[in-house]
DNA sequence: CCAGTGCCGGTAATCGATTACGCGTAATCT
DNA sequence: AGATTACGCGTAATCGATTACCGGCACTGG
C-alpha cells in the first residue's frame, strides 16, 4: 500500500527542467518570452513529472478561479439539467469547470452559493434565482463576478439577462385555448415570487382581456413548483363533477407533469372532456397518450448564449450587458381540442 | 457604479477585533483555546466585515478543499440526477459543495475531471465510471482522495463500492418474463465496457440457463446508452412482422425510454403483442399507458450511502472499505402479460 | 570602444488562510 | 516560596502558483 506520492509542484518541474519556477509558469501559460529550447525542456519536464497546476494556488494568486457556478432551483427538473448541459458544453471548450449548485428553491441555500461564488472568485455565474424580490445578487456585482441571469428575472439587476418571453408564452397558450372555444380556463401557477409564472400569467390576462374576458380568481391556483403539489391541486379542482374547468394551463415543467397526472387520476378524458396546455418539452410529453400540447422553450439556446456571454465578458469586462427575450414556440399535440 | 469594495480578509477581521489572524482563525474554526471574550469580539468583527473565508487560501494551506466531485456519465439521465441530489443533501449538511462533473461517457473527459479532483485536493469523489476496463482511478488512490465507486464497477479498485445487485436485477426481469411464458426475449444492452448492463446480462443468462434455455445471439443487441439509439434498434428488431421477439428487456433508463418509443412506433400493442421490462423507475413510466414494468433501483439510498461513506472516511481515513450490493425490486405494471 | 537598448530569466513578493513554535502569565504542586 | 505545568495568544513559516522587478548579456549605434 502506502504510495503517498505527493503530486508534483511547479518547483519539481523547475528542478527537473533546470530552470526557475517563473520560467515554468511563463512557458505553461504562454506569457512573456522564453527561449524555445528552454520551453521544450519545461514541457518535457511537466510531462515527466505529470505536473498538474494546483488550482487553489493559482486561483489564490490570480484572484480568479477557472470555475463557473450554475445556480438552479431544482436539478431534477429536466429544464435545468438541459440548461446546465448547454452551459457545460461551452465551459469544457474553455477549460472551465462547472459547479452545479442546487438551491431547492430555498433562499438561504442560494445565498450560501452566491457567497461561495464570490469567495472563490469564480470566473462566472449563471443563475436562475429563487425569488424576484428577495434574491440578492449585489455581492456578485460589487465583487465584479461576471453574472448572467437566466430563466427568471430578479429586481435591481442590470447585467446580462436571458429569459424566455414569458408574457408571450402565456398569451400563446391562452389564445390557443380560446380559439378552441374554451372559456373556463384554470391556471396553475407557482409561488408569487417567481417571475416566470408571473409573466406567463400576465400573458394569460392579456389574451383574456383581448377576448373580452377576465381570469376567474377561483380558477387561479398557486402551488409550489412540485409535481405532487400540482397533482393534488388539479385533482381537487376536478373533483367537482358538475363545475370543473374545461381547460388547464400548467405554467412550468413540474406543474405540467403534476397536472397531467391529476387529470389522469380524475378520470376525465383528454382532450374530449378537458384540455391541457403545459410548458417545457420533455421527452415524456411525447410518449404519453394523448401527447401533451405545450409551450416549448429554446433551453439549449438559453444555456449556450448565457455561457458565451461569460466567455465574452472574461475577455472584456466592459461590454454592454444584453437583455434577451427568447421566443416561445407553441407545440400543438393531443391534449387540446375544441370545447 | 464602481463599488470595487474588495472582500474582507482575515487580516481585516483581526484588525477590527484587535487580535492576530491566528486568533481569528482559531475562533472561527473552533480549534485551540481562546478567551471567550476575545471570541465574542472576533465573531462580531467577522459579522461587521461580512467576512467569508477565501476557500482557495484555506484549501491551499489545509491541502484539502471542502468540495466533493460527483462524476457521472449523463446529467440528463434522471437516475444520475437523483443520485447527485441524494449526495448533495448529505453534502449540504456537512458544509461541503458538490461539483457536478458530466463525462458524457467520454473517457478523456473523465480523466480530466479526475485530474482536477486530485489537483484540487477534493474532500471526496463519488464516481460512476465510463468504462470498467479503461477508467483509471489510481491517481485518486495515490493522492489519497476519499473515493466511492457507485453504480458501475471498475477494475483494480478495492475501495468503497456501492452497486446495485445487477446480476439479480437481470435475473428478476428474465424470470418474470419466463414465468409469463415468453421464450423469445430480446436483450437491449449498452456498450460492452459498462459493468451494469454486463452484469444484468449475466443475470439474464443464468435465468435462461436455469430454465433450460439460452440467449439467442441475434436477440442480443448493443447500442450506446442513448434514447434515440435504443429506439432505432428496437424499431429495426420489430420491423420484421413475421419474426419479432415476443418480449424485450431494456437494461437501463435511457434504453427503456428508447425501447418504449420503439415499440410505440412499431404499432405493436403492449402487453398483448409484446412485453417490455425496463430499468429505473422514472416518473414517466407511471404516466404512460400501459405503465412500464421494470426493475427499480434504490437510487436515493445509493447516493446517501456513498455520501455518508465520504463523511465517515473524512473522520477516519483508515476505515475498512465496504462493498455493498443493493437489492433491486421488480415493479410489475402494465407492459408485461402472458405470451 | 563605450553607452544604450532589449531580451531572458531568476529572485522574491504576493495572494489568504492555517498552524508550528515560543513567549509571557497564571495556576498548581512540592 | 520556588518550580512546574498549562493556557492563551502572537510571530512567522507555509501551502503552490503568478508576476513585478531587476541584473546580466548580446547587440547596436556613435
Amino acid at each position: 500500500m502506502s504510495g503517498q506520492q505527493r503530486a508534483a509542484r511547479i518547483t519539481d518541474v523547475a528542478r527537473e527542467a533546470g530552470v526557475s519556477t517563473a520560467t515554468v509558469s511563463r512557458v505553461l501559460n504562454g506569457l512573456g518570452t522564453v527561449d524555445p529550447e528552454l520551453a521544450v525542456r519545461v514541457r518535457r519536464a511537466a510531462e515527466v513529472t505529470r505536473y498538474v497546476p494546483n488550482p487553489n494556488g493559482r486561483a489564490l494568486r490570480r484572484q480568479r478561479a477557472d470555475v463557473w457556478a450554475a445556480i438552479v432551483s431544482d436539478v431534477q427538473n429536466p429544464f435545468f439539467t438541459s440548461l446546465v448541459t448547454a452551459v457545460e458544453h461551452v465551459a469544457v471548450r474553455s477549460g472551465i469547470a462547472v459547479m452545479l449548485c442546487n438551491t431547492d428553491e430555498q433562499l438561504d441555500r442560494e445565498r450560501s452559493y452566491l457567497a461561495t461564488a464570490v469567495a472563490q472568485r469564480m470566473a462566472g455565474v449563471v443563475v436562475s434565482v429563487t425569488s424576484e424580490a428577495e434574491s440578492d445578487l449585489s455581492a456578485l456585482l460589487t465583487a465584479q463576478v461576471p453574472t448572467v441571469v437566466v430563466d427568471r428575472r430578479v429586481h435591481d439587476f442590470s447585467g446580462d439577462t436571458i429569459l424566455l418571453d414569458n408574457v408571450e408564452a402565456g398569451r400563446l397558450a391562452t389564445e390557443h385555448l380560446l380559439a378552441l372555444g374554451h372559456r373556463d380556463i384554470m391556471c396553475l401557477a407557482g409561488p408569487s415570487g417567481v417571475s416566470t409564472t408571473e409573466d406567463r400569467l400576465q400573458g394569460v390576462r392579456m389574451a383574456l382581456t383581448d377576448a373580452g374576458l377576465s381570469l376567474d380568481p377561483a380558477r387561479m391556483v398557486r402551488t409550489d413548483l412540485k409535481i405532487d403539489d400540482a397533482e393534488t391541486a388539479v385533482r381537487a379542482a376536478l373533483a367537482n363533477q358538475r363545475n370543473h374547468p374545461d381547460a388547464i394551463f400548467a405554467m412550468n415543467g413540474p406543474l405540467t407533469t403534476g397536472a397531467y397526472r391529476g387529470v389522469q387520476a380524475s378520470g376525465l378524458r383528454m382532450p374530449d372532456e378537458i384540455s391541457l396546455v403545459g410548458v417545457d418539452d420533455d421527452r415524456w410529453t411525447q410518449m404519453v397518450s394523448p401527447a401533451v400540447t405545450l409551450v416549448a422553450q429554446p433551453v439549449d439556446e438559453m444555456g449556450t448564449r448565457a455561457a458565451e456571454r461569460l466567455v465574452a465578458r472574461a475577455e472584456d469586462p466592459e461590454i454592454e450587458p444584453i437583455h434577451l427575450l427568447l421566443p416561445p414556440r407553441l407545440q400543438i399535440r393531443g391534449t387540446t381540442a375544441t370545447a
